[in-house]
DNA sequence: AATTAAATAGTAATTATTACTATTTAATTA
DNA sequence: TAATTAAATAGTAATAATTACTATTTAATT
């Protein structure tokens, strides 16, 4: 892997956001810096970033985020504001939990669990 | 709300498969019974079952199924065959418990809780 | 049978993302 | 230090999923 300005650029951006970004926010902070940057060079060094370990990609319903916390951790996502805040820990039943421990009013719980079936082992 | 051949297909087909299908899935699927069946009706008719409650909108990564199990559920996902299976009642130490209960190898688990949070209460 | 408004088919537009290619540039070598 | 080489970029085109638009059709009402 070379060294690139566009690369370095994007991964300090990446790496300093908490708000769980999407690629074309990511894409005008880095115009910023780099007036001329494409946006195949963004979406090629999240990829690179994603495959290093260094970002996650999630999902925020259909759309796509990332997330400079590479740890386990699940998201809280509240519907007026759309703000996903991370959590820690899920237990066993979540709409009291996140009642009781964050205030937050569940409407929906949506969990994909992914890995390998035993049609496979 | 009027009665159409379209909307009864499109619901008759979505209601009838279990293997969480998508729009464009289920756009093939009525066009066996009805040829020139369009897209957008396809797509309307998917939005207003859902309006209604009759079906739910799932997100598996950023592919957008359908799911005619509209209780509280959640999926187990395949990374090998792509199959989202239905889970009911998730526990504490996910990953252990889907070991146990399911010889399901879990290589991630993505979560998000939506509803309210505190700043809007 | 005539009327009316909702639903449809077909097409165009939009959005997010990937693919392609000529040019640029970081790293290597002479 | 200049020449070489291959990786990365910019810019554009292509793709896929979804929504928007509009003239036409059709279910329900009169």
């Amino acid at each position: 892997m070379r060294f690139s300005i566009q690369k370095e650029t994007i991964k300090k951006i990446v790496l300093n956001t908490h708000t769980h970004p999407t690629a074309d926010w990511i894409y005008n902070e880095s115009k910023k810096f780099i007036p001329r940057i494409s946006l195949g060079t963004v979406y090629r060094n999240l990829k690179h970033l994603e495959t290093e370990g260094i970002i996650k990609r999630i999902h925020d319903g259909n759309i796509v985020r990332y997330d400079c916390n590479t740890s386990s951790h699940d998201h809280l996502k509240c519907n007026v504001c759309g703000e996903l805040i991370d959590i820690e820990k899920p237990e066993v039943d979540v709409s009291k939990t996140m009642m009781k421990n964050f205030n937050f009013n569940v409407t929906d719980v949506e969990m994909i669990i992914s890995g390998t079936c035993q049609k496979h082992t």
